[in-house]
RNA sequence: GCGCGCAUAGCUCAACGGAUAGAGCACUAGUCUUCGGAACUAGUGAUGGGGGUUCGAUUCCCUCUGCGCGCACCA
């Protein structure tokens, strides 16, 4: 599977032996220490010492005079209660570099596929209203997640599930006939212009109780498809949903199928009225709910007491028909924490219905200011072109400084690469579980840990590759022997053990703080060890692989986040 | 009120129950006849309070305090 894996394997295979059938370790009990100078590998001799009632530093000394050092292990040593391994660099260096040479962009990924298939439904966004720096998160987080678990080898079926008629549809579409003649209506910046009544028929609301009523007569005709409001609705939708497809366009956003919350209010009616049968949905207080008080979830709304469907009875027919079209083993939902309770609802229902498939809500906490969240009806949000624009902006200016000679259209491009870099970088750098407080200085900021010095590492990486000129790489690890270059060859090692792990449970943040610590000890090797300037030429083709595998696996980590390398910045 | 989550350095974040609690920003002092200074080296500085479980607790349990989110007609 990968030289880390295996060394791994083997070290637990030593260990069994020396332990005889008395205990037998697992491969979380093989970690790592906190400094490489005591150790590639460490087991932890405190369970062990439990069981035989003894002082765990024993226990490590006599263990480590068992195991006979041979192979990829160099040395075995006692230090305080921990059995230390140390490997034989050469043949675990020569391993791993020719492990990422053949496999190249693989490097990291599953040999093949398992054959199971996953639904991933992301970017639920909403038409009618604009693309704010929270969606983003939701983007980022779905799109990695994507690659995360065809990187471990699942059949992933990406979709979105757009809103397009829900109550907001019907205040913005309420607005536009109250407000505004059809000479106003303008596909160009139709977005923006949208946004901007919906926040504007919201605020009506608030001042005028009788426009609750208009814009649920609305509802009503959108719902029905009858009308003249649904000549409007029509009209900005196809505006709206072609704004969207362009911006997950420009995102490069992995979709292969997109259902519309209109397509779900017939079979959502349907679904109802069988639920009404059964008995599992009932009238309350006018409204139709599932009482769901026997799992302790509360009651799940379906239908208002208008009888105008809420987002939730859609949810529903939606399930089925994933189910139908696609038959996937499970189903993720990249959905905002805020939503788990609704999520909870909509899985008990869908088990009180026979839903058999596993269900999983992937949640990530929300996007916030400084001064508090950020919603559409208040108007205070960020969106999205604003924040690109900006980050656009200083990175072109900061690029121009460094390379005065370079053409626009290049500038640009490089510019707009380093933009999206921090942009992404930024959103996925931290545990999705934690709130992001918005600061856009911290996002203006392209030192540190951002993506824009994972990119500048590796522009770096490839000048030196460049300067070689004729000097070819070759991969001789017995020319690796500074410190930094052995622990350069060990986090190279662990790299697929990331990928794994991340798209296991999902701790994007893991994968972020990965790539940065690799970027970090380059930066280290960079200043220490002289790559080309060494009188043995090979000792530099030898130190240009390791550069070459670096490069390698900082651009296939980026890539999982949706981050681009690039060759000069 | 009930439920869920969070609390670590001045700020933003790390740490499968394990060895000396790590980074980034900011601040201070340095590195430079530079394989690209969007860099590197060093310094200052932290686990909200109180109990408990454990050989060992930032991590698990209880409790107090503070904050966020959700809890019937928004999504």
């Amino acid at each position: 599977m990968s030289v880390y894996y295996d060394t791994k394997q083997q070290i637990i295979k030593e260990l069994k032996t020396a332990l005889g059938k008395g205990y037998s370790p697992t491969a979380a009990e093989v970690e790592s220490p906190p400094d490489l100078a005591m150790g590639d590998f460490a087991f932890p001799c405190f369970t062990l010492a439990k069981g035989l009632k003894k002082n765990p530093a024993e226990i490590a000394v006599e263990l480590a005079a068992k195991i006979e050092p041979k192979g990829v292990i160099k040395k075995v040593k006692a230090t305080g209660s921990y059995v230390n391994f140390f490997l034989n660099t050469e043949i675990f260096g020569q391993e791993i570099l020719n492990n990422i040479k053949n496999l190249g962009t693989g490097y990291g990924k599953a040999a093949e596929e398992n054959h199971r298939r996953i639904m991933v439904e992301y970017a639920n966004l909403n038409t009618h209203k604009e693309v704010h720096i929270g969606h983003l998160r939701n983007l980022f987080v779905g799109q990695t997640t994507i690659n995360l678990l065809r990187a471990v080898g699942y059949e992933v079926i990406p979709v979105s599930y757009t809103n397009d008629l829900g109550t907001h549809v019907a205040k913005c579409v309420w607005g536009l006939k109250k407000f505004y003649g059809d000479y106003e209506l303008n596909e160009e910046n139709a977005t923006t212009f949208l946004g901007k009544v919906y926040t504007e028929a919201t605020q009506a609301e608030e001042n005028d109780p009788k426009v609750k009523e208009e814009i649920s007569q609305v509802f009503h005709e959108l719902e029905s498809g009858k009308g003249e409001s649904v000549v409007l609705w029509k009209k900005t939708r196809k505006w709206s949903v072609n704004d969207l497809k362009s911006v997950f366009k420009e995102l490069g956003l992995p979709i292969s199928v997109w259902y519309f919350e209109s397509e779900m209010i017939k079979p959502a009616r349907k679904a109802i009225k069988e639920l009404e049968k059964k008995g599992l949905a009932v009238k309350s207080q006018g409204a139709t709910i599932i009482d769901l008080s026997e799992e302790k979830l509360g009651a799940y709304l379906l239908v208002k007491s208008d009888g105008m469907l809420l987002y939730a009875a859609k949810d529903i027919p939606l399930a089925f028909r994933k189910e139908e079209e696609y038959h996937p083993e499970k189903s993720i939902y990249v959905v905002d924490t805020r939503q788990s309770l609704a999520m909870q609802q909509l899985f008990a229902t869908l088990r009180r219905m026979d839903f058999k498939k596993e269900l999983i809500h992937l949640s990530y906490d929300f996007v916030t200011l400084k001064e508090g969240a950020m919603s559409s009806r208040k108007g205070n949000i960020i969106r999205y072109e604003t924040l690109r624009d900006t980050l656009i902006d200083l990175a072109k200016t900061e690029t121009q400084k460094r390379h005065p000679e370079w053409k626009e259209k290049f500038l640009q491009k490089t510019a707009r690469t380093i933009a999206f870099a921090a942009l992404r970088f930024g959103m996925l750098r931290q545990d999705p579980d934690k709130k992001i407080v918005f600061d856009i200085n911290e996002v203006l900021s392209f030192d540190g840990y951002t993506g824009p010095y994972l990119l500048y590492t590796y522009a770096r990486i490839q000048s030196i590759l460049r300067k070689a000129g004729g000097l070819k790489s070759e991969i001789k690890s017995k020319h690796l022997v500074t410190p930094i270059e052995h622990q350069l060859l060990f986090k190279l090692a662990g790299y697929p053990e990331v990928i794994a792990s991340t798209a296991h449970d999902f701790k994007l943040d893991r994968l972020a703080e990965y790539l940065f610590d690799l970027a970090k000890l380059f930066a280290t090797f960079y200043h220490e060890v002289p790559v080309l300037q060494d009188e043995n030429k090979e000792v530099v083709a030898a130190r240009l692989a390791l550069c070459e595998a670096v490069g390698q696996v900082i651009k296939n980590g980026l890539w999982m986040m949706g981050i681009e390398t690039i060759e000069e910045m």
